[in-house]
DNA sequence: CTGAAAGCGCTTACAG
DNA sequence: CTGAAAGCGCTTACAG
């Protein structure tokens, strides 16, 4: 291994001047020193030893991503896939790295992050319970997505759920609908049920309602599309937590011999690309998830630079995308 | 921060016995200490600085995972999320930090691996050309995965590929198919070569024959359903590297008036639970990926523990999940 | 079973 | 513009 020691007998100067050209701090090396220090240090393949920088220097450049969850969660969830594969280039461009982390019991978020001396870390999924510890304990910087914590110094980048469920209540009611389900994974999340607050909230200011036998919990059910089809008093319009969850009732509703939009019409969210190759095209709230992880980044780099800059908790725009999951009931 | 040296002065020890109470080294210690300094590390919070452990042993515990490519790596492809997504619990479960790159450049290789001293790394694409200079220029455990490269001594794991071309020709031959097709991405990796080429010979044998025109790049091609709906000789059979690939052909297709099965009959590739909520339930060549990411780990972490194991090169198998893409022919 | 010494490869802080 | 010294928090290797 090439140490800055070797490099600096080489050349024949300290270490110190060597360190100084490899950090860019080219004003304080004469230039005949920076070309012929850069010169061996190709030569030589030098790369610098990032363990002893963070270790003498009290800081890494380690941006730790900590998506909540133990199993295959980028496949669990395309959400969580989508998100860290775009954090990922935006942390290489600004030339720190990246480590991955699948995180359940609070201690271990601390543990890893300390351990590594991280710089900084982005939390994907819900960790609304902990925020307030996860602050306490770590001095870095964090920034949380979707967070629905009532912790009020907190970096997040969220998107209006709320909104999501008002924009597929009145495309519904729009389009003549008149009786409704959710279905949500997870329901003890906030994001899904902000989600159904707003759906539900505004089928109730239209004189429609959403009884709470019609609002199904993915998790806990087997099989939700069966559920739908056999309830008692007939719904024809269905709002979806995910994309996902909707792409999978609608192909067991046909299974069941029902159809989308015929019988039964869905509203998805996320606005994944995969909606559009479905039959039929999801209807869906989408997201920008690129721009969401990308605020998120900056966000952190911010707090980086600058650790006195302020809390940002900043929230997305959703837009209702129209396809063909959605049947007209008005005509 | 708390350090050893903070325990050891309130324990009233050396560092040297508080570090191998951390490091589990009870045989070397007295009870009574051990009882004492775990206490102690507990109420302190004490977390063993990573950077410093491997500064000084030279060894980090970080096992590097390496995807090729500068993008949203893992919405590209679903096939990078699953892999990753495996590997991290699995890595976690040894104790051991995952550093995830998405990596273009040769030289970037070489750089993140040294920086930070990672233990091992596992590849994830297309590597082939520079598996020899990796090899050469990193002497720590390496696993690539699907690599076709000709070094001899490499780990890797792989599916067998040809195997998966052959499958689909022979269905397509069995449902009575006699004009084909070959959709690939990317069509410069050897893996989409290899299940073209199972593909291509299989249907010769038969008397069959895959015409040039008839192989479309999806990565040069803009529409390749379009391309395919308009060749001069109809074709009836489609077999396409991937199923998401397959999802968007079917998609566009639709969109171009012509049905699957009943115009077009697909095979896909991967077996991606995704397949099964496609109207048509896609027909597709399976591969494992949980055991193929479990396996790299495994590999990997037996030339950690002996530097001096055998390269191993394990290919899986592969099978056809038969569902409705494919129309019969033959009656 | 215990510990003092040296050192890992850098950076910080200072002196010149 | 340059460098000598100290130190980051551990582990290795040795002595007892």
């Amino acid at each position: 291994m090439v140490t800055l020691k070797d490099i600096a007998r080489e050349a024949g100067v300290s270490v110190m001047t060597v360190s100084r050209v490899v950090n860019g701090q080219y004003s304080k090396v004469s230039e005949e020193n920076i070309r012929k220090i850069q010169e061996i240090i190709k030569k030589r393949g030098y790369v610098p030893n990032s363990t002893a920088r963070s270790l003498s220097s009290k800081a890494s450049n380690i941006i730790s991503v900590i998506v909540h969850g133990s199993g295959n969660e980028l496949m669990r969830s395309l959400y969580n896939a989508a998100m860290v594969g775009e954090i990922v280039p935006y942390v290489q461009e600004r030339g720190y790295f990246l480590m991955l982390h699948f995180i359940d019991k609070y201690d271990d978020i601390t543990h890893s992050l300390r351990t590594w001396n991280a710089r900084g870390a982005i939390f994907i999924g819900t960790f609304d319970h902990d925020v307030q510890k996860i602050q306490e304990d770590n001095m870095i910087p964090l920034v949380f997505t979707d967070s629905y914590s009532r912790v009020r110094q907190i970096n997040n980048v969220g998107i209006d759920d709320y909104k999501g469920g008002v924009l597929a209540a009145k495309y519904f009611i729009d389009k003549g609908h008149k009786s409704f389900a959710y279905v949500g994974e997870c329901m003890t999340s906030s994001v899904i049920q902000q989600r159904l607050k707003g759906f539900k909230e505004t089928l109730e200011a239209s004189g429609f309602s959403l009884s709470s036998s019609h609002i199904l919990d993915a998790t806990a059910i087997q099989d939700p599309a069966r559920a739908i089809c056999s309830f008692k008093e007939q719904v024809t319009a269905v709002f979806v937590s995910s994309d996902a969850l909707a792409a999978s009732i609608i192909s067991s509703m046909r299974t069941l011999g029902r159809n989308v939009p015929e019988d039964y019409s869905i509203i998805g969210f996320d606005g994944f690309p995969m909606g559009d190759l479905l039959a039929p095209r999801l209807t869906t709230i989408s997201q920008d998830i690129a721009k969401k992880a990308r605020i998120a980044v900056d966000i952190l780099f911010r707090h980086i630079q600058d650790p006195s800059s302020p809390a940002e908790n900043i929230v997305l725009d959703v837009q209702l995308i129209e396809r063909d999951s959605v049947r007209s009931l008005s005509k």
